[in-house]
DNA sequence: TTCCAACTGAAAATGTTTTTCATTTAGAAA
DNA sequence: TTTCTAAATGAAAAACATTTTCAGTTGGAA
């Protein structure tokens, strides 16, 4: 069993020497317990009712900041890339449910020999990659096999 | 060898019983030609030197329509993703230069073992991925190696 | 030719992100 | 504790990105 992402977080910021205050304690609380990915907008909406002055621009600052030190990754889809989700510090990926948002970590992404093939195929000189999961969550997927069920027996 | 991508679009528009009007001409033949990604503005500002009159919006537009009919792609970056680049119709994914943009297309991303590790250990039906490889193309690395090489020796 | 769905540009609206600036605050040092 | 300062804040405005609306135009099938 891991630390809660909040203390890792925590400890990050005391290691920059960066603050901690109340907004952003606020807006980590939110992150850290989310597991689904959000806006800066639902991110803001949420964070407000713990501490209701908190502005949208510090909502921004602080995922630019998290981001940077590695807690916090954005993710993308082919449609729009404006959310954000919290992420171990580390390399990791994310597979995520299209239906509901719902996301789930996992860092043995293996791509070591598709990498070096490449770089001697191509000369590139690779050094991040970016791997995106999506499909149906169980939940999800229980629930459309359902409805296809009762639709049949009409 | 394969045929000139913007043959296929042209093809594959009028497929859709989609017109090809001079608009669309000038935006396809910038996006076929480019090995770099770019971005809707970047697109408008070179196809007016071709059709003057053309819009913003027309950009917009011709972008999801090709993107719906699979020929163009929007490339991601951990820190933005406003840029397109043609790709075959087809499954593709893209080798991006950092320093200059430069894209290379490979086809063979090799995940399926992968996904149906992950599929077993999760419970999650996976339907799309989304890979994206970034580095030095091999003019920006010997330019930034002939750099170092000048510095060192002043 | 005719005709119409598809397409267009301009303008305005909407949405997202960044900058600026005067004020406040966390937390190290005294 | 109190003092002090770099870091952080919210509000407003600016900048940038994208979508909608609408009246007029056009490609290409019939």
């Amino acid at each position: 069993m891991s630390a809660p992402i909040s203390h890792d977080m925590r400890d990050g910021l005391r290691e920059h020497r960066r603050k901690l205050t109340r907004p952003r304690q606020a807006i980590l609380d939110i992150i850290a317990s989310a597991d689904h990915h959000l806006t800066p907008a639902a991110i803001h909406k949420r964070a407000r009712k713990k501490y209701p002055h908190l502005g949208l621009v510090t909502v921004y600052r602080t995922l630019d900041l998290l981001t940077e030190l590695g807690y916090v990754q954005r993710v993308h889809f082919d449609d729009g890339c404006h959310s954000y989700i919290a992420a171990p510090h580390g390399h990791a990926h994310h597979l995520v449910c299209s239906t509901c948002g719902k996301a789930q970590e996992f860092s043995d992404c293996d791509l070591d020999a598709l990498i070096a093939t490449l770089q001697r195929k191509t000369g590139f000189e690779i050094s991040v990659h970016m791997l995106e999961l999506m499909g149906r969550c169980p939940a999800c997927a229980a629930s459309q096999k359902a409805l296809t069920r009762q639709a049949r027996s009409q």
